[in-house]
This record gives C-alpha cells, structure tokens and sequence, in this order.
DNA sequence: CTATATAATTAGGAAAGCCTAAACATGTCG
DNA sequence: CGACATGTTTAGGCTTTCCTAATTATATAG
C-alpha cells in the first residue's frame, strides 16, 4: 500500500503530466508541493525503484500504467470526498477541496464506498469535472469533458440547458423535485437575479431557484 | 496545533489514566499503541516538555489541564466521527471505531461542526457512551453514565425503557416515525424474535421493529 | 560555437519517530 | 535485609523526508 506522501507526489505528478501534456518537471512538482527541488529529486528516485514513474535526469517524469493506476485511484477519492464534503454536509467548495486533500489518505476504501453509495453514484465533481473510475492514463476524451457540466448558477440569462442531477443527495433531489425541476429536464434561464439567484423556465412553467440550490444543480450547456 | 503522533499519545494516555484511575505506565501506553518502551519514554519527554502531561520516571504520566482538553477534544472528535460512520453512512460499529481512530487526526473542525448539525448535534456515540464536549478531565459523573443508553435490540423481553434518539439522522427518524415511534416514548418488549429483530408496545399499540434499525435505537432501560 | 542563465542533481546534514540491547530502578518474597 | 523479577530508561542506530549550499547539465542568445 502506498503510503501518504507517496499518494501526494503521484497525484501532483498526474495533475501536472495533464496540464503539461508532457512530462512534470522537477521544478513543478517542487512548486506545486511546496518543497525544496532536491527533496522532490530524491523523492523521484524512489518512486522510479518503485516502478510508479517512468524518469531521464534532467527531463522529467511521466507515470508507469502502475503509477496512472495508483494516482487515479487517489483522484476518484479526493473527488467523491469533495462532492460529499460539499452536497452532503453544505461546505464551502474551496474549503471542501482543501479538506478532501487531507483526508484522502486516511479514509478506508470501504468508507468512500459507503459515502458513494450515500450520494446515489455520483458521475460529476462540485467543480464540474467527471469523477474517475481508476481507469488508468485518463484519455483526450476524459479530459475534453472537463466542465462540460456546470452549475446552473453559472447559466447566463437566456441560456439553455439540461438539468444533470447527478451528484446531489436525496435531500437536494427532494428539494429540488419539490420545485418542479427533474433530471434531464430541458430549462432555459429567463433573468438572473444577482448572487446566483435566478427565474428559470422549465416545462413552460417560470421557477425561480435559490442561490445555493442553484450552485449545486449541474447543467450541461446548450448556449443561448 | 498538535501533530497527528502527539494526539495519538494524547488520547491513549486520557484512556489509560480514566482505566487506571491514576497515572498511565510506560509499558502500557507501549502495549496500547503497539511501540517499544523506550519509544514511549522518548514521546514522554517530549509531551511533558510541552506541558501536556505531567511525568515522574519510573512512576507513570497524567494529563495537566493542558492535555486533557487537548485529549478530550479529540476524543470528541473520535465519537462524533464514529458516530457519523455508523448512523450516517451505516458502517459497521467495529469498523467505524478503527476507521475514526485513523481519520480523526485529518479532519478540520469545520467539517466536524457540519457532520454534528447534520445529524442533529448527538449527544451518544453507538457505543452507548455520551459525547463530550471538551471539558478538562472526564468526571466520576461522566464516567458513571457509561452504558446509560444502550441500543433497543439488547433490551430483553419483557423490559421496558424510554426512546432516545439523539444520534440519530433525519433519514432514520423519519423511519422510526413512520413505525409510530418517537423520543422520550415510553416502550415495553413484546418478545424477542432472534438476530435483533423484536415486537415491542409504544403507546398502547403492537409494533415489529426489525434489526437495523432496533441496533440503532438508543434506549434508557428502565428494567422489567 | 561559446557564454550564460536556468534547471537539476550531488553532498552533507537535521528532525521526528521508531528500534534493539544493555543498564538501571523498584517492589516483593524469602 | 538482600536478591531477583519486572518495569523503565540510557545508548546508539536506522529510516524517512525534508533542508541549504555547491556543483553539474542543458538550452539559448549572441
């Protein structure tokens, strides 16, 4: 079992060989961790030993199928910990992000199925983004999903759009099924009211929606 | 802040001096949390030179005011997330009590104060005991209550006790209340129908109360 | 093609926690 | 009272992960 810093360089390693569509470099990975380049080159020994990163001195690192696997697996916990953080128990999403960090290492593999099973599946991240399955080297097409779902706060007026309740609790599904609105349903913002806040129509009929209902309801996009 | 070791140590010693009723031995403290001896009396030092304990070699260590309310208050911790694991996301009691011990140590007080409103600020952990609230050193009185409330299957026949369900989230009581069952209810045990599963009388009618849910029931018994 | 700026690595060392083996206290039993 | 079993501490060492300072490799601009 991998341990927790291991978990951290590999996750950091996953993002950046993503953002760079080439090999992290030491410096990065030292920026992003907030450490000191040699420590990260003596750190990236290891993990080559380890089979987790594939490593030339002086250029950079890309992670074996081994490492891809590992950091996915550790994405899809701070993922589903981050939509539980924020649908479930209603914190800040920068903090639950924060948080999901922390905790992402401790908690068992049983328990996130629990929170899982809780949330009813979830498929999207708070922050829009697919929650992984650790299927290994996320593709092109992982990536060009990315904030393909938004919040429906984030609609501008006159947009339309799909209803994509998939990451919510029962609790915000009721609320939200107590307000006329279901999933895959066809919407299109009439007026946005400041702070989130807005008037929607959904089924011909005018709803208006909350700021933080409407922050958590995620919608795919089809423009004006 | 106190780093994740010191809180371990903290906690088993506040286990130990309450067990004791005095101070906690090296070789203890060692046992509980599987350490050599003279790894204890190294972590030993170190918590008395920052007034966590108080230590005489050769005699044993007890918490000063200091460290008990550091101790108590991850104690705290540990039950509300034991607690959460069990009545939240339904874990298995035993495994929730390990998975508290490991997560207990990264989880925020934010995110804490949300899993406590979310299930409506408990006052028992499953395990019968009260929560506290990170008062110094646990009193005679506070000890005394252990095993006040004890889940309505280990009621025996014929046993009658009052309904506390203070730990409880809205998902159960709502399926306790649709059962006809509420707090402070006054209940008798019908019979005992094997594996937790009882009929008991609320209120002058029969009702079948099935094992999830009995084990989740906290009662006061008032005997037969 | 070389001088130089930038990036990465080596060298050497520190702190935290843990260990084993050996020395040392303490309380008890004859 | 003294010897011994038991429990505790000292001595010395190991691993992990981090650091700074100095060195070396690479890429680029003139």
């Amino acid at each position: 079992m991998t341990n927790e810093r291991i978990e951290e360089y590999l996750e950091t390693i996953l993002y950046l060989t993503n953002k760079n569509k080439g090999p992290a470099k030491t410096n990065q990975i030292a920026e992003e961790l907030k450490l000191s380049p040699p420590s990260v080159t003596e750190m990236i020994r290891k993990l080559f030993g380890s089979g987790y990163i594939k490593y030339t001195p002086y250029h950079g690192v890309t992670l074996t199928p081994k490492g891809c696997t590992e950091a996915m697996r550790i994405k899809r916990r701070h993922q589903l910990l981050e939509t539980f953080l924020v649908d479930v128990l209603d914190l800040d999403p920068k903090f639950a992000h924060a948080e999901a960090c922390e905790m992402e290492h401790s908690i068992s593999e049983t328990t996130l199925e629990k929170m899982c099973a809780y949330m009813g599946h979830p498929e999207i991240c708070p922050d829009g983004n697919p929650i992984g399955h650790g299927e290994c080297c996320p593709t092109e097409a992982l990536n060009a999903s990315y904030r393909d779902y938004i919040p429906l706060s984030e609609l501008k007026e006159g947009e339309q759009g799909t209803i994509k309740i998939i990451s919510l609790t029962r609790e915000i599904k009721d609320r939200l099924s107590s307000i006329g609105l279901i999933p895959d349903q066809e919407i299109q913002v009439k007026r946005k009211l400041g702070q989130g806040t807005l008037s929607i129509t959904a089924m011909g009929t005018e709803v208006a929606v909350g700021k933080n209902i409407a922050s958590k309801i995620m919608v795919q996009s089809h423009g004006a």
